[in-house]
RNA sequence: GCGCCUGUAGCUCAGUUGGAUAGAGCAACAGCCUUCUAAGCUGUGGGCCGCACGUUCGAUUCGUGCCAGGCGCGCCA
């Protein structure tokens, strides 16, 4: 309702000012939100931008423009929805909704429930996010966990604003950290056969290469090590993979993540596959050859430097089936592809991005977001981690130390390429200063307060508003009436984190009315019913959010 | 050396793509429960927006140059 009454302002704005112009074109209009709000629900900065161009004072400039657009609020029928238009200081021009325009909020929350923040700006346009894509050697880690918050996130968000998302993990189950795994298995195996070697500093030494060994050995009925060494690596490669897979899969889904396509290098990289990309680059000159390796001409696409994709070894490098794969997304059809990187891999977008181009796709048909990494503290102290060792803190070591929700939350609580410090002893904190409860608490008192109010038998009112005009019940309100714009700026900065910021300010309103404005009063029947059907707006936005968020919508606390 | 990112309250960070008196949470201090959940609410203090120029009606935001910190620069993945 705010979304489509914005855009018609804007419009009404053009249309009425045209005639101060005679013939110039009209700056184009700005219709914002004001921080502050005596400055109004609305806001332009029109006649400042024309100063220049008609060679007049902003605020005589806005005096005359504030006529033509009452007349043109008239003209248009709209004028009911705006209660008053104001000149301030230096120029700018700002509207006050009408308490029926803020029932309409109310109105359409109340009938749209769950679905409440939807939208078809996304047009079905298909999209492809890709996140989390470790690499199936051992069990997930922080790092992981955040992109996985934030990819699942993001994806329910996109969807709800009408796009068609699609969640997809790309799994690296070639190349030289798979060899390296099938030898850690293959060795650990022969260890527990009592054949002890040497376990090479470079092979994975995680604790769950033995569990591996030992289920590997008794689904294959191993005894002894000549059994052992009858199967081939690459049998065993591929057990190493399917296991750790089937890991990764169940720690995703205790995360409460699912993926709707699993792409498997093996099968959409494979050799067939980048031969033939790789001719038909070579056919448009993009690859030459030098020192006895292929390299591509990423430079003409804005990289430093060429990139080898073929060594002089004829093998090729990582960047090969990269490219091959997003040939492969784009084959598909999306229109737009989200990668979610680790910030070690930012030197690899200019590359990436080249290629995507090469293909014949725009720039912008690639984004890659990277999510700096979660600095974890425990009361203070950060927790010391190391990849190499196999000692880093697990994903499913999160969850169990402070739970899916609190994890969820925290990770999504900065930007996503800003770093984030975790402190998990705060997150599992039930206590004021974390702020996932906040959020939840909101919602959990919207139930205690509806099972009162039936227990008195009153209910709801569904429109006919007149009772709410408190000054926490009007901000309330419009804050529910932004929810929808919210969702379309989480689009525009590819981040979920304004919504997170919103919901914050959402419960913080809706506990301040709560604290001043008593609900269930048998006495005022009336005002009980309007009040009612504001804590259960306040409670579909709150449950539409957290559900948008991943983060579980209690009852009771 | 080259490239990317960051610099805002004691701490962690926002700042709606250039707007109005720069905000929030935490921490500190002072208050509010015989009434719908005190996991809540109210109030107070706290700022050279790293520094300097420039662009303009207007700069925390854009540009340039410095200063400080982080990361990336392999025929690795």
């Amino acid at each position: 309702m705010l979304i489509h009454l914005r855009a018609q302002l804007i419009e009404v704005i053009a249309k009425s000012l045209k005639g101060f112009f005679d013939g110039l074109t009209v700056p184009s209009v700005e219709v914002d939100v004001p921080d502050d709000k005596s400055h109004g629900d609305f806001s332009t900065n029109i006649a400042m931008k024309s100063t220049k161009l008609l060679k007049r004072p902003p605020l005589e400039t806005a005096a005359a423009f504030r006529e033509a657009i009452l007349q043109g609020l008239k003209d248009a029928g709209i004028h009911d929805k705006i209660e008053k238009v104001e000149v301030f200081k230096p120029g700018f021009i700002n509207f006050y909704l009408s308490t029926s325009a803020v029932y309409e909020i109310l109105e359409q929350t109340l009938r749209e429930k769950d679905q409440y923040g939807k939208s078809d700006f996304g047009n079905d346009r298909k999209i492809n996010i890709e996140f989390v894509s470790a690499n199936p050697t051992g069990p997930l880690s922080v790092a992981h966990a955040r992109q996985a918050a934030v990819g699942d996130a993001l994806a329910n968000i996109f969807n709800f604003i009408g796009f068609q998302a699609v969640k997809e993990y790309y799994v690296n189950d070639e190349g030289n950290q798979i060899n390296i795994l099938g030898q850690s298995v293959y060795l650990r195996a022969l260890e527990r056969l009592g054949q002890k070697e040497d376990f090479p500093a470079d092979c994975y030494q995680g604790q769950y290469i033995y569990e591996m060994a030992d289920t590997l050995l008794a689904g294959k009925k191993i005894k002894t090590v000549q059994q052992l060494k009858a199967l081939s690596s690459e049998m065993i490669r591929q057990f190493a993979v399917d296991y750790l897979l089937s890991v990764i899969k169940e720690e995703l889904k205790d995360f409460g993540v699912s993926f709707d396509v699993w792409s498997h290098q093996s099968k959409v990289a494979g050799e067939e596959q980048i031969t033939e990309t790789l001719s038909d680059l070579q056919k448009r000159g993009y690859i030459y050859e030098q020192d006895g390796a292929l390299w591509f001409k990423t430079t003409q696409y804005g990289d430093d430097k060429d990139r080898v994709v073929r060594k002089s070894d004829g093998s090729y490098t990582y960047f090969m089936p990269d490219i091959v794969y997003h040939k492969d997304k784009f084959r598909r059809g999306f229109e737009k592809v989200f990668n979610l990187w680790g910030p070690d891999h930012h030197g690899y977008i200019p590359r990436l991005t080249a290629a995507v181009q090469a293909l014949g796709q725009p720039k912008e048909a690639l984004r890659v977001l990277i999510v700096q990494l979660a600095t974890l503290f425990r009361d203070g102290q950060e927790v010391q981690m190391s990849t190499r060792r196999g000692q880093y803190i697990t994903l499913r070591e999160v969850i169990e130390e402070v739970g899916v929700d609190a994890a969820r939350f925290f990770f999504l609580m900065r930007l996503v390429d800003a770093h984030l410090d975790f402190d998990l002893a705060l997150a599992k904190k039930e206590t004021p200063e974390n702020p996932v409860y906040y959020i939840q608490y909101g919602h959990a008192r919207t139930y205690s307060i509806e099972e009162k109010a039936k227990i008195a038998g009153l209910n709801p009112q569904l429109k006919n508003f007149k009772n709410l005009q408190g000054e926490e019940e009007l901000d309330l309100l419009k804050k529910i009436g932004r929810f929808p714009t919210i969702l379309l700026f989480c689009w525009r900065q590819a981040d979920v984190f304004a919504l997170v910021n919103y919901l914050q300010e959402l419960a913080g309103m809706f506990h301040r009315f709560y604290d001043r404005k008593r609900v269930v009063d048998p006495d005022h029947p009336d005002i009980s019913a309007e009040r009612l059907a504001l804590v259960e707006a306040s409670r579909i936005v709150m449950a539409n959010g957290l559900r948008l968020l991943g983060v579980s919508t209690p009852q009771k606390m």
